[in-house]
Formats: structure tokens, C-alpha cells, sequence
DNA sequence: CGGAAAGGTTAACCTTGTCAAATATTCAGG
DNA sequence: CCTGAATATTTGACAAGGTTAACCTTTCCG
């Protein structure tokens, strides 16, 4: 794939320290804003999927990267407490979607706005560093992506 | 805690989801670069913490923000399998020091040098650009570690 | 038509994580 | 020195997230 070259550069493994710290701050927001809504981590996730619209259960997995029987336990205790519902696929009476109900969404659109991790650790920033940063995460982003 | 401000930034949103998806792909390939060496994302992050000397178990889990009665599981299974011990500090009859056998250290730095994460998306960077995405993340941190 | 393949669920099982209670040790006053 | 409060760890009970294997139902295809 790819050869097993040790970097010359000694930032790669600063950076990669870094980035390490900072998705632990975020991860760490993330389930604690979730928690204050009494949500986990993983149902928030869920929920946030279906932001754009409904979502058969074997795609939420992909998306996730996770079993679909593992979605089946998350989907049911969403719809017991009325956040999320399952509907018929008109086309294929196999798959079913996933769709947010009012108080679903609601909860999701709160938890978004909750989400001030980058808010606070951004508000160190400049507008034109933001600027910066944004370019960065979004070319390591695509490069990340297009490894798949 | 603090206020309820929206920001009048729109760029802030947009970084946040970048931060997010990056979290994503980073957390990832922690927990598979784990797995392949059968090991759990948990785990691999208490060996991980044991890189620099041993460790109180309270202190791992202040470190890492949960309960000490997780830690002991944790700590276990990590000792059922022979890459970490528990030694009795001198100073103190109440807490046991967790150190890393040499199995256990070899497990880390293995797990560490293939976490290439970062080599790949930071491919992508030059390493001036790596400098000043290493600057702007350090200045988060900072920031973030601050308000705690 | 008949069998393979795909979507979803169920059951059994392990790990993470929480909380509450128990034990052992240390520490601070009186 | 003695007693009681505080600290470090463990234990047990429990919920959620995850995996695998087995099982329907429905669809697809030769």
C-alpha cells in the first residue's frame, strides 16, 4: 500500500500527539453534552445521522462502521423514548427507515448548538487563523478520505 | 457555566464539523490500530499513559475522567494478560502503582509507531504548513486545557 | 421455480462505564 | 495514643455498546 518509511520530519509525531489531546477534549464534550440531554455518545450519533433525513438501519451502520445488530439495540431504545421512528421502505419491504420524530430533531438541533467545544478552544484564534485551520483540516480531510 | 452566545463567526460551525469528522477518522484507526493487536481502545490507552513511568490507579483515572472502580477492570485484564503489573508504592500502603512489563511496553510503542494516522492525512501538508497546523493546535489545547 | 443474497432481528457473550457499599490505610485532633 | 474522617482500591449489580452466529423475510437471478 503504501512503504513503511519512518518520518525524517519530526513534527508528524508532534501533530499526531496533538490531534491525539484535542479528540480526546472533543470526545470528551461531545458525551457530556450528550449525557445533559440523556443521550450517549452513540445515540447522539445516531440521531445527528438522520439530520438530513431518514436512513435505512444497514446504512447507519456502514456510516458507523459498526455491526447492523448493534444499530438494532440503539434504534430501539431511541424510538422507546419517542425520538425516532421506524418506517416501511415503500420500495423494499426488507429495509427499514429510521426517521427523527419532532422531538428527535429538536433534541438534535439543541445538542449541535451545545456543542461549544470549538467555540471556547477556537475563541483563541483570529479570524483569519480560523481561516487558516479550516484549509488544513479540510486538505488532511480529502487526503484522509480519498485513502479509502 | 458560560454563556449561552451564538456566534456572529459562521466560519466557527464550519470548523467544528471539520474537527468532528477528523475525530472521527483519527478515533477510528485508534481503536483498529488497538484491535490489531488485540487489544481494546480502552486498554491500549492505559498502556498508553504508562509510557513515562508507573501510575497510581486513581491518578489513570482522573487522567482519563472516569470512576477508579473501571480503572481496576481494566487494569485486570491488562495483568491477566501479562502486560502490566500491580507493585504496592512504599510510601503508601493504600495505592498500587501500575507498571508496564516489558511485554507490555514493547505492545505500545508497536501500536504507537503504527498509528499512522496522521502520516497519511498530514502527507497531504507541507512542512510549513505542518508547523503552522502544529501552532494553531497547540494554541487550542492551551486554550482548552485554561478553562477547566 | 428455487436457491443464493440482502436487510433486519434475536440471543449469548464480553468490555466499558456507572453507582453504592466494603476494606484497608493514612491523617488530624484531642 | 485513640478515634473518626478522609483516601485508595476493590467488589457487586446493573445498563449500554459491540461482536458473532443463527434465524426470518423479502428480493434477485439463472
Amino acid at each position: 500500500m503504501h512503504e513503511e518509511q519512518e518520518q525524517p520530519d519530526p513534527l508528524t509525531p508532534e501533530v499526531v500527539d496533538l490531534m491525539a489531546a484535542l479528540v480526546g477534549v472533543f470526545h470528551k464534550e461531545y458525551e457530556e453534552a450528550a449525557a445533559a440531554r440523556s443521550l450517549t455518545g452513540a445515540q447522539a450519533k445516531v440521531l445527528g445521522l438522520l439530520r438530513r433525513g431518514p436512513m435505512p438501519m444497514r446504512q447507519i451502520a456502514q456510516t458507523l462502521s459498526c455491526e447492523p445488530s448493534n444499530i438494532t439495540g440503539i434504534v430501539d431504545r431511541l424510538e422507546a423514548r419517542g425520538l425516532v421512528e421506524r418506517q416501511p421502505d415503500p420500495e423494499d419491504r426488507r429495509v427499514k427507515r429510521v426517521v427523527t420524530t419532532e422531538t428527535g430533531s429538536a433534541a438534535t438541533s439543541e445538542l449541535r448548538a451545545s456543542l461549544n467545544f470549538a467555540r471556547e478552544p477556537l475563541a483563541a484564534l483570529s479570524g483569519e487563523e480560523r481561516l487558516q485551520l479550516r484549509d488544513l483540516l479540510q486538505r488532511m480531510l480529502d487526503h484522509a478520505r480519498r485513502q479509502d
